[in-house]
RNA sequence: GUCCCAGUAGCUCAGCUGGAUAGAGCAACAGCCUUCUAAGCUGUGGGUCGCAGGUUCGAAUCCUGCCUGGGACGCCA
């Protein structure tokens, strides 16, 4: 298990039976100890602010209260070798450095396993992500929604989870309607027909594509079929058309799904009839202006909603309803929805259909994903799919490549909004955080494959209490906080805390590198001990951008 | 008008459940390669944490109001 985590487990126990055998607090009034690392080195491994919560139900100073807790701590079952008070009644821990040695073994021995944890024991979790509409390109902003989800599940599959991946596929309804009108001017163009594209049709570059391939394939064999045969024929074709580029692109970025939801299956099976007749059961259902409506309001929303409309088709709740209760059905402990910010506003009626459905809301989850903005030559971009003037995921990843895109999505929190500067993206300079890490792990690489040229044992034994340099002590404690760090993500659902980490371990290295020499000729026993250190870094980095899904390379 | 997100260094952004002197990258400035990769390291300067109240031992963080930017408010999807 997690060394540090058991250190500070231990802490706390011990803090608590001091509190009590102080008489400073009862077990029930006793809060939850609280241990933080503190950010400046001079406060200690853990800091605790108790003294400070005890100061109301003891009716004393906290400065004394953490001195009578201090006299009454069992400081050789805590494993701490100094403790002080400080500060308006902080009492800082500063652990032995023993509690540092079996990190490195424990890290050599779980190897690509090392930052895992049963953390989620086992919870079914689902996330549904990208589900775009197969009527165009994936583009920029669809890009950080993959990249987002996709982290987001391979954190919570370390953190111990059981999570599964799923794609909604919108194959059903008006926007197909669309797509097979757009395919068919573009068909027609393409044949030299002077053809008007429809209204909301799709002007992406991707339906001339399909145009002029069914032009090449079946020459005008559909101009002279009737109307609704060809719209028919087009709609598949171009459904399977775009399906096919949308899995293809998210492949190629690494993002690959367990499950393909098609909205049709979900007609088949009267799965929206029952979602409908559930929500009547609870009499959320009633009749107005010829329409159904779904009274949202009962659970906070703004107004009340129409499922089936005038002319009988159903809106796009109806089937979404039906979709989430399928989902809630095949039993996830959590279902979270990745979600541009443009739909934040539907969160409310979803969350009311959860409800009515007679779900605990807390079981659904919505991350909403912040608009990306676009800048290039200092200009700032329009992303609009109608115009089909975005970028494309596929040439962000020819031009910018894979690892950095994924890599910079993920660093910034999935709500805020933030700024894509093209040129800055495409220059592949040292600007790019991602080579900063890839390099730190480059450079572990170097050092092992020079360890064995210079006669090194490079699986040989060591001793680690060699290690004593404070840029040492500094990359063992870091080391030792990564499952720490992949659980609070899943939790928190903030994949970027990876990125930061994995940053930070970068940072530490590049500064031990510089200071210190790991293949020493004239200390061999400390260099069998730093070239342990060296492997535990390389692997906790692999493992951390691998969560990532960034690559790690051996050389630069 | 209602709702959501954001407002932190010149720029892009972190800041965990309230904690000690608010951080990083880029940009600026000054140093470091006969020594394991300089895509690196070390240091310096740079802040009314949008504004005003409140909660308390303590607020960038929580609450209220306001300001600014973005987005959403369809029998579209």
């Amino acid at each position: 298990m997690n060394v540090l985590v058991q250190t500070e487990e231990t802490l706390k126990q011990e803090i608590a039976a001091a509190v009590i055998q102080a008489k400073l607090a009862t077990a029930e009034e006793l809060p939850a100890v609280i241990l933080e690392k503190p950010k400046d080195k001079a406060h200690g491994d853990f800091a605790s602010n108790i003294a400070m919560q005890l100061a109301r139900i003891a009716k004393k100073a906290p400065r004394q209260i953490a001195q009578d807790i201090v006299d009454h701590l069992d400081q050789t079952k805590a494993s701490i070798e100094k403790v002080e008070i400080a500060g308006p009644g902080f009492i800082n821990f500063f652990m032995k450095n023993d509690f540092l040695e079996s990190i490195i073994p424990t890290i050599l021995e779980a190897e690509s396993t090392y930052g895992q944890t049963n953390a989620g024991k086992g919870e079914k979790v689902q996330v549904e992500f990208v589900s775009v509409n197969p009527t165009g390109d994936l583009h920029l902003g669809h890009a950080r929604g993959a990249a987002f989800g996709d982290v987001l599940c391979n954190v919570y599959a370390a953190a111990g989870y059981d999570v599964e991946r799923e794609y909604y596929i919108n194959d059903a309804g008006n926007q197909i309607d669309n797509l097979a009108l757009s395919v068919e001017a573009r068909y027609l163009q393409a044949l030299g027909q002077e053809t008007p594209m429809p209204e909301d049709g799709y002007h992406g570059a991707d339906i001339i594509e399909i145009g002029k391939k069914l032009a090449e394939e079946v020459g005008d064999k559909w101009a002279k079929t009737n109307r609704e045969e060809r719209l028919a024929y087009f709609k598949e074709y171009g459904l399977k058309y775009e399906l096919g580029k949308i899995e293809e692109d998210l492949e190629a970025f690494r993002v690959k799904f367990d499950n393909w939801f098609s909205e049709r299956s979900l007609y088949n099976d009267d799965q929206i009839s029952k979602a409908l007749e559930k929500l009547q059961q609870g009499d959320y259902i009633y009749e107005k202006d010829g329409a159904t409506w779904f009274r949202t309001t009962a659970f906070d929303d703004d107004k009340d909603r129409v499922l089936i409309k005038q002319d009988g088709s159903y809106t796009y709740l109806t089937p979404d309803i039906a979709y989430h209760k399928n989902k809630l059905d095949r039993g996830f402990n959590k279902i979270i929805n990745v979600w541009g910010a443009d739909h934040h506003g539907y969160i409310p009626r979803m969350r009311a259909a959860i409800q009515a459905l007679g779900y605990s809301a807390d079981k659904f989850a919505v991350k909403i994903i912040q608009m990306v903005n676009l800048f290039e030559n200092g200009e700032k971009l329009r992303m609009s799919k109608r115009t089909g003037k975005a970028v494309a995921l596929r040439e962000l990843m020819d031009e910018v490549g894979i690892d950095a895109v994924r890599y910079y999505f993920v660093t910034r929190s999935n709500d805020s909004q933030l700024d894509f500067d093209m040129d800055l993206a495409r220059s592949q300079s040292n600007d790019n955080p991602v080579f900063y890490v890839q390099y730190a792990h480059a450079r572990i690489c170097t050092m092992l494959k020079q360890a064995e040229t210079k006669g090194f044992a490079v699986d040989g034994e060591f001793d680690t209490t060699l290690l004593n340099a404070e840029k040492e002590m500094d990359l063992l404690k870091k080391l030792g906080e990564f499952p720490q760090t992949v659980a609070d993500a899943a939790e928190k659902q903030t994949p970027h805390k990876v990125t930061q980490y994995v940053y930070d371990l970068a940072t530490l290295l590049h500064s031990f590198y510089n200071a210190e020499k790991v293949l020493d000729a004239d200390n061999k026993e400390l260099t069998q001990a730093r070239i342990a250190l060296m492997k535990a870094v390389r692997i906790t980095l692999q493992n951390a951008l691998d969560l990532i899904g960034v690559s790690a390379p051996e050389k630069m």
